[in-house]
DNA sequence: CGAGTATATGTCAGACCCGACATATACGCA
DNA sequence: TGCGTATATGTCGGGTCTGACATATACTCG
């Protein structure tokens, strides 16, 4: 995975939701990185739901409130295994994980 | 995540499909254990389906057959994130890996 | 049995990730 | 405008993960 491309990619602020077919990305690669951002945004969801700060989320998973950002952000710095993690521990269920992973 | 803790646990066999509850994991460790466990299951499920071998994914997928046997069997140096992003280098569809999620 | 093949287990150096902190931006309200 | 709150962005030390290698185990076939 390359990381500057990668970052270049979220900095022009394609997490509205567009593909990334127009950059060299990898089918793999791109699919990975719209799996990070459907969770992300899940997250984001998901939080506000329960009407939560970025700041309070962040002290009941044991983190801090910019990594809560970079999180629902899709961050490069952020790994689906984190999402994963977080969305767990913040209550969602496997299968919500599950099915909005599915609807990539 | 209490590494040794799962060692251990994994070193017992669980990975057979039993739930962890009996060991002090919280409900969310469990969880994600699960998923792991799942995911792994699934990658050996999707490579033996392509009759391949582990040497013959790991090269497809830029790693090693050790590595592969690990991601097989959950270990506990495999995340979530690698177990992902192997299915979908595998050729290992969005939908696939969220139906195996939401099914723990 | 011995050779070949497939899988499992242990270890390690280097790359990467995470939480934390500092700081910036954005918005509402007095 | 100035203050408080919420969110975003940049950076970094320390701990974790990964690919690689060595080696062990298991099974098949001659």
């Amino acid at each position: 995975m390359d990381k500057t491309k990668q970052k270049r990619l979220e900095a022009a602020g394609w997490h509205v939701g567009s593909a990334p077919e127009f950059l060299e990305l990898t089918p793999e690669e791109a699919e990975y990185v719209e799996v990070k951002l459907a969770l992300g945004s899940y997250l984001r969801e998901f939080r506000r739901d329960h009407r939560w700060t970025q700041t309070q989320l962040a002290k009941r998973l044991g983190s801090s409130q910019s990594r809560v950002a970079k999180m629902e952000a899709a961050d490069s710095s952020v790994t689906v295994d984190l999402l994963v993690k977080s969305l767990l521990s913040a209550g969602a269920s496997t299968k919500d994980v599950g099915r909005v992973i599915a609807a990539v």
